[in-house]
DNA sequence: GGGTGTCGTTAAGCTGCGCTGCATGCTGGA
DNA sequence: TCCAGCATGCAGCGCAGCTTAACGACACCC
């Protein structure tokens, strides 16, 4: 069909061949058998040249338009292998959307502006799964370094998140560069975290140290927690990328025996196709999450 | 792209090769060398069976698209092939338009009702020159039926259409008969036709019988012409297709030696393919010229 | 009007695409 | 654990589709 919109449009034969690169005889052929399964005659004649009868001038038309879709399918494909187009999915936790997730989306939306990125809070379901049967191209999750690997899935580091110790102003321990854990094993404690890894986190390294807290009042997300500890409720272990902004009411130290760390991991879908939407993305996280990394 | 777009809807390889009659192992390699062209992996493997990736998705819909306009060209080409679509172009002269013309195309409207006619006055300029070039499909034209074959064109006989005498009411020769051409020598004469075959056939008689003919006044259609007549300025020669209603003031009789003749005809290009669409037309021209073929 | 260049078409021949058949690796269910 | 069904790779082969060559036809030009 497009050697017959060739022809038509250069109204010759010959003229159709050498634009296409072909013999004469080659697109006179190619016509023939497209005249006998259309049916109908599609040229005639006329001196010299040949000019398209009305089921010619039909199908031509009908090649191009479906040219011009095949150009524009090209050219999809191009985009979407230059990073111009597509689409990424991505998976996150609560407690990391801040101060992660907003400025890494932030710098893929500037540097690729045709990516469209669909961003989902998974909260109470566990987001490996979606990642392996590819409802999702990237998932946040907080995992043990040694945590067994999961099949079809690879886990890139993106930082072990420290938690600090964080107190009211006045407290006791208050002025002390660096904290042991098990310190505050007799304190009225905030929680700062829903059910989940993060949450397990904390409780084993409370273990660890030879306690459990007597969490006092539970809070979801760490500003608010911050705010308990600010009105002196209790003292609570934020992680440093949950400190977005530090109350003047409240005083945040490192702690030791042990140090409990988040580590947050990128999962990604081990046979998925490298797109530059992804890859960019995966760059901007790590670059975020760089400067976190202790 | 179309075998593509079957593994995206059937959502396995075994099954789109079952759909369209190949191997799986002929779509594999389809597929194979679809991904290599289009440089992006397209299907990605997804435990048993495949999911297409987002270039996969972009594609398909492509070829969807790509695929609906091929069974639409399809529809259009069994439209033209059926004579429910279509386009001819008929060219006339004045004088045969309301007798011919219009209930012909009427015929043709009422049965192929898809069919578009394009119309045209053909006056000054030789029409049998656009049917040669295809830029008419038909022409009706007046021709002596021993003239010289045209080349490339061929003409179908649609009826001799002969010329009545047309006198007042009280003339002196309105109750005779049969008139004899020669009677009408010195009479005063309404021309009823501009410059053309029409015209010289009524000349040629004319001079067969010895005379010139005295025109006093001068038309260009034949019910004017027969106004005149009905006035009493002269008497007319018209042709039977003409005499579309008889004016109550003007007697019709036959004429001999000679007896005028306008042989009308269809020219058709030679080389133009059988459309239904030219076939009805020239059926139905048929049917209406037959009754005035003698 | 005849010669000539160009055009479209046809026949013959050959190359390479694209299909089949079969073997292999793999996944998911019994 | 085995087995059925899937996708895939490889050898083999038929045929679509190209090229070369030759022919008839038309337009242009001398």
């Amino acid at each position: 069909m497009q050697v017959l919109r060739a022809v038509v449009v250069s109204g010759s034969v010959s003229a159709a061949a050498r634009e296409l690169g072909y013999t004469p005889s080659a697109v006179s052929q190619q016509l023939a058998v497209l005249e006998r399964e259309a049916g109908a005659q599609l040229l005639e004649r006329s001196g010299r040249g040949v000019r398209p009868t009305e089921a010619g001038r039909l199908l031509s038309g009908y090649a191009a338009v479906i040219g011009e879709q095949l150009a524009e399918a090209q050219a999809g494909l191009d985009d979407l292998r230059a990073g111009r187009a597509g689409r990424v999915a991505l998976r996150y936790f609560a407690t990391v959307g801040a101060s992660l997730v907003a400025p890494a989306v932030a710098t893929l939306r500037r540097e690729l502006p045709g990516v469209r990125v669909e961003l989902r809070l998974a909260e109470a379901e566990d987001p490996l799964p979606q990642v392996r049967d590819g409802l999702a191209d990237v998932a946040l999750v907080v995992r043990a370094a040694d945590a067994p690997p999961v099949d079809g899935i690879r886990f890139v580091h993106l930082c072990d998140d420290a938690y600090r110790a964080v107190l009211p102003a006045g407290h006791r321990l208050a002025d002390r560069r660096v904290l042991k854990l098990a310190e505050l094993a007799d304190e009225a404690w905030v929680g700062s975290e829903g059910p989940g890894p993060c949450r397990d986190v904390v409780l084993a390294a409370c273990a660890a140290a030879g306690f459990a807290p007597r969490v006092v009042v539970q809070s979801e997300d760490y500003p608010t927690a911050q705010g308990f500890v600010a009105a002196g409720l209790g003292v609570s272990l934020l992680p440093e990328t949950g400190l977005g902004g530090v109350h003047p009411a409240v005083r945040v130290r490192p702690v030791r025996d042990p140090r409990p760390v988040r580590v947050i991991w990128a999962a990604l879908r081990e046979s998925a196709p490298a797109t530059p939407a992804v890859h960019t993305l995966l760059s901007a996280l790590r670059a975020v999450a760089g400067p976190h990394a202790g």
